[in-house]
DNA sequence: AATCCGTGGAA
DNA sequence: TTTCCAAGGAT
């Protein structure tokens, strides 16, 4: 049965229109050459909140150095993980890897055709599944993002609070009978494209938009006021302190972060977050146990997630003691080998101010 | 359902 | 400056 947001709704009209618009108008992107499904794949997950400008430059690398769903799945993790680093949101990458050692396991190295099997590989959620099952495989699947959302809010004035899981299951609902039987493929693209060409958050160009004459809230002259998204809450901040060490070689010492959490398995130097407590020094012998002597502050850097915020203090330090024992997840390295390890942005500015 | 997980650009 | 947010997913 249709949802009730369809009636009276022009579906094949706003269908035929939506497509040949996206036909006609699409912008040339490196992931639009081809349907393999890998590519495709790939490009969705590296497209997951973040730009299409951003990403360009990231895939195209990302191509040349795995090409194929084999290389990926016999890469080095820490290779999949300077290919990926500045874009966030890391574990995307690991996720990734993981799923397509899986598809070359368990599925011959095909990339499975059906919902069901291809949403339980790792990182494929219900937007890249109906992305990747349309896109590469024709098949009329819904593909729900921020940009399907907020152009269907707009075209069925539909004023659920977008941030709620249940909306986007009422949008996945409503593309099962909305999503064109013919083309797929330029149906979901189309209505992304739209919201990232015409049916934009702000100032939407609605005089421009190939499904004006379906849209509701047009009609209404609602489209500013759609759709309704609750605010999160703002990030925590915390103190932090990191330090430049070196030994009497000259070397820096940098660790591996966690196997899971924020920011994990990149390289970072030595920091932690600072107490009043105990001074800086004595904070970081407790933490790290080796002997050292602070400089000068050597910089500040600020370094913002999504729900939390660094504020880190830059040391200059030197190794005073005897060396430290020698743990796995440490090591002493040259300045030449530091393009070899993949850092978080905030410690990139510290290698740049610092280091270079 | 709410929180965690990055980053940079635009308004 | 602050806020929002961009082709979301895992827990």
């Amino acid at each position: 049965m249709e949802q009730k947001q369809l009636r009276n709704f022009n579906i094949t009209g706003f269908q035929h229109q939506l497509v040949s618009w996206f036909q006609e108008n699409q912008r040339e992107l490196p992931w639009r050459i081809s349907k393999d499904p890998y590519r495709v794949w790939v490009s969705e997950i590296m497209l997951q909140q973040t730009r299409v400008e951003t990403v360009i430059p990231y895939y195209n690398a990302f191509m040349r150095e795995f090409p194929t769903l084999e290389a990926l799945a016999e890469a080095e993790e820490d290779r999949i993980l300077k290919a990926w680093e500045g874009l966030g949101y890391y574990s995307r990458v690991r996720n990734l890897q993981t799923a397509v050692r899986e598809v070359v396991e368990r599925y011959e190295g095909e990339v499975p055709n059906t919902r069901e099997e291809i949403s339980s590989l790792k990182g494929v959620g219900p937007y890249t599944a109906g992305a990747v099952l349309s896109i590469a495989y024709g098949k009329p699947e819904p593909a729900v993002d921020g940009n399907v959302m907020r152009v269907l809010s707009r075209v069925l004035l539909v004023d659920e609070d977008i941030a709620k899981a249940s909306t986007r299951k009422l949008f996945e609902k409503i593309l099962y009978d909305l999503v064109s039987k013919e083309d797929p493929s330029s149906f979901n693209q189309g209505l992304m494209e739209l919201g990232a060409l015409i049916c934009t958050p702000t100032s939407p160009g609605c005089l421009l938009c190939p499904v004006r004459e379906h849209c509701r809230a047009y009609d209404q002259g609602k489209q500013e006021e759609l759709p309704i998204k609750s605010k999160k809450k703002k990030q925590t901040s915390k103190q932090m302190a990191a330090v430049v060490l070196r030994n009497e070689r000259g070397e820096v010492m940098i660790e591996k972060r966690p196997e899971t959490g924020l920011l994990a398995r990149l390289w970072q130097f030595p920091n932690f977050e600072v107490a009043d407590q105990l001074s800086v020094e004595e904070q970081f012998m407790k933490v790290y146990d080796i002997q050292v002597e602070l400089g000068e502050q050597i910089q500040k850097v600020e370094h913002v997630f999504s729900h939390l915020i660094w504020n880190i203090t830059v040391y200059e330090g030197q190794v005073s003691g005897q060396p430290d024992g020698g743990q796995a997840t440490r090591r002493w390295i040259s300045i030449k080998e530091i393009e070899k390890y993949a850092f978080p942005v905030s410690h990139q500015k510290i290698i740049q101010k610092s280091l270079l």
